[in-house]
DNA sequence: TATATATTTTAGCATACTACTAATATTATG
DNA sequence: CATAATATTAGTAGTATGCTAAAATATATA
């Protein structure tokens, strides 16, 4: 029950990691979600609540525990990628249809899922599933 | 894009087609989903003005197209039950995983896993993939 | 039929999430 | 220091979820 995350989170945790190697203010979490900076700033500042990102001199990241669940996510959404394809669905299809479920997906049988296809250690797009 | 449902709402469409035979009126879905009645009936209104529930004189049922959705969540979510449980997923475990999911998935590509695990005609639990 | 019971609906309120504009503060940079 | 860039606060709004209390409607039963 920790503490379940929505979809614009899920996003705002995601594109925090992926989109930037460079420090991440809340201007550029803004452009990246494609929201206004007062709607970046609330949704900031609910992760910070919920001990997932943090902010130093303004510039936000995320948090061991914040990591921990990126990594979950990741895991289910490239997981679920290789079941998708394996099937014959378009891997770009699969992706924008995984975005939807991959953050409420259960970390115990995304592992069984996984061990059962496996264990592969990348994606179709060639991305590590235990990143 | 059609209109997107809540998990709240899937839960009402199952609970009307799954748990009764008789007619059910709007104290049974509060009872179902263990709400209060103004809440489930705000819950049912939205359902109405979305032409996935009607009404008749107190009796509440699933429109065609509400029919339509409610095999589209059924059918996702048996599939996926299937691909759980053969990876070892305690099938339990996987029906309460899956509720979190199933409403949201993609129809082709649900539809591509069934094709792709043989198309099975029933789930672990012996009910039917395409009800 | 009249009263009692059951059921539905309305009204009012609350919280979480998402989102905006406009204004104000803060922090850099020139 | 002044301007530009960022961040924050305040105020508003809509959707979804939930509640209680009260009012309205049905449906039973005496």
């Amino acid at each position: 029950m920790e503490g379940a995350i929505t979809k614009k989170e899920r996003d705002c945790i995601i594109a925090l990691h992926d989109n930037f190697s460079l420090p991440v203010r809340l201007f550029n979490i803004a452009e990246m979600l494609d929201i206004k900076a007062p709607t970046a700033h609330e949704l900031v500042n609910r992760l910070i609540s919920k001990g997932i990102l943090q902010k130093n001199n303004g510039v936000i990241s995320l948090t061991d525990y914040g990591g921990k669940i990126y990594g979950d996510i990741i895991t289910a959404h490239r997981t679920m990628e290789i079941i998708f394809t394996e099937s014959g669905v378009n891997s770009d299809e699969a992706c924008s249809e995984i975005e939807k479920i991959d953050y409420l997906m259960d970390k115990k049988s995304i592992e069984k899922l996984l061990v059962n296809i496996g264990s592969p250690e990348k994606c179709p797009h060639g991305k590590p599933v235990k990143p």
